[in-house]
DNA sequence: TCATTGGCTATCA
DNA sequence: CTGATAGCCAATG
């Protein structure tokens, strides 16, 4: 079921342009509570389609990959796909030149 | 309605 | 690096 929360947060996540990539702590603060970064992590895991959001764009904000629903190294792939440099550590390359901030 | 649990996290010791 | 704590939302009882 679809609460105003999630849709905020799905909203948000089809903002990111393709081939850049936010944090978890954007997304919350996008949405106007800074602190909710994990209540946006819960959000993503529950949504209706895998493919409806790009939740694969959404990094934590220490620069590691963190889970996704459907499978980290899936996630890797995706954002390798699109341009964005992983470090074997699973960390992002460079994340302030791909990093998509929200106004 | 309230209490408890858990999650694609953040921050500090 | 590990462990503990914080803060937010949703699901369950």
């Amino acid at each position: 079921m679809a609460t105003t929360f999630q849709e905020q947060v799905w909203n948000k996540l089809q903002e990111i342009p393709q081939g850049k990539v936010t944090t978890y702590r954007e997304v919350a603060r996008a949405i106007g509570s800074p602190k909710a970064m994990r209540a946006v992590g819960s959000a993503c895991a529950a949504n209706p389609r895998l493919i409806a959001v790009p939740c694969h764009r959404v990094i934590r904000s220490d620069g590691g990959i963190g889970e996704y629903a459907g499978g980290k190294q899936a996630k890797i792939d995706l954002l390798t796909t699109e341009g964005i440099a992983i470090s074997e550590a699973n960390r992002v390359e460079h994340l302030s030149s791909y990093l998509y901030r929200f106004r």
